[in-house]
DNA sequence: CGATGCTCTCGACAGGCTGTCGAGGGCGTC
DNA sequence: GACGCCCTCGACAGCCTGTCGAGAGCATCG
């Protein structure tokens, strides 16, 4: 929850790369149990410091766990801020889109496993999540109306829901792949599945 | 995890119904607060026992989702037998099977919203539901094969992954609902839209 | 009718984890 | 060389969990 006041550009054993050396850990160890199973000991022997010490930066392991979300949340939308905007979405340009969600959530499979885990009990947690799923929920939206605008998307019946549930399609697919859960996609063909999906619903065919 | 040896048909005040009044007051606790909030004194207390007559009856709290987890997939998996196979399914057909997983879940909201957060740190509840999932994907696989040998569900490239997302996507879409979370579909419109977005991938229409 | 055994209940204990506090230790600054 | 700031530590209190042994009620059997 607390963040630390500031950090001086240490000279060599100090400062807010202790902060970082603590958000590493913990998605370190998150790669090997759930957050749950993780003591703050634990955490604060593998970044090196004290367990009192690691109160001094954060007010909980999950707040720690809320720092690595908004990581990388961050990244996934400078990826897709960064993609281009056609005049007319294709398949390929669909598959780009999906390719930064399901490239970035691999790149951080733990934090992406452990956000179901953790949203029940942090309600910070549960609301970034809420926030930025929103963002592309209306960014999909706005996509596949203006499809409809173009008298394509004739599969959609109502652009909102269909982009409600792609979305959260995504989430759960993408975390069950990467947990390795059964059943599930195997990470290597999650994104060409999706790909048919999402085409599939807005288009009628998965290669429109 | 341990289950109490037997219990005779009791005159009055004891027997297995203080096992069920522990399940329905575990219930009743994870309508106000997820499970891990939730410590066994509160438990007890509401199922008007002591803390350790709880661990007679079961081995943590844990153990009691999964007795409610099994008792919730096992209402699916009745109603689901309860359903007629018809030769050609039609969007109604779809439909009521979907319903069946709305009502169900819906019936048993904070079951179904706990799962998410209890999956990660239980095994046995991970192997029950993903073997009941497997199940579901299993069924919906064999329908729309069937469909594709008559010439129909010409949308699906390939069934077994189409099934794998569609029943991930209507796990984390209805709990979401139930849940209130946002964005999510209000409860009263998640059948229809599901219906809309399974008929679609199936069969590239939402009404075939 | 009393002994025995089984089911079930309880209070108490030990151990682990969390979050907080006050006491400093180094280091730059005045 | 005294002060102040950033940071670290050990210790404490509190909660929760899981286990144990000591029984209480009740049925069956000798």
């Amino acid at each position: 929850m607390s963040t630390p006041q500031r950090a001086r550009r240490a000279p060599r054993p100090t400062g807010e790369d202790r902060q970082r050396a603590i958000v590493d850990a913990v998605e370190d160890l998150l790669r090997t149990r759930p957050l749950a199973e993780i003591s703050i000991d634990e955490v604060a022997a593998a970044a090196g410091l004290s367990r009192s010490a690691f109160y001094f930066y954060f007010g909980s392991k999950q707040a720690v766990l809320l720092e690595l979300l908004d990581r990388m949340v961050a990244e996934v939308d400078a990826r897709l801020a960064a993609l281009p905007l056609p005049d007319e979405p294709s398949r390929d340009w669909w598959r780009s889109c999906l390719a930064v969600f399901v490239d970035v959530f691999g790149a951080h499979r733990a934090v992406s496993v452990s956000l179901a885990e953790a949203r029940a009990t942090v309600p910070e947690l549960r609301e970034e999540w809420s926030r930025r799923l929103a963002g592309w929920v209306d960014l999909t939206t706005a996509t596949i109306t203006a499809e409809q605008r173009r008298g394509r998307a004739g599969a959609v019946v109502d652009a909102r829901a269909t982009s409600v549930l792609l979305n959260t399609m995504n989430e759960r697919a993408i975390a069950a792949s990467l947990a390795g859960e059964e059943p599930s996609l195997p990470p290597g063909s999650v994104l060409d599945a999706l790909t048919d999906l999402w085409c599939t619903a807005v288009y009628g065919t998965p290669d429109p």
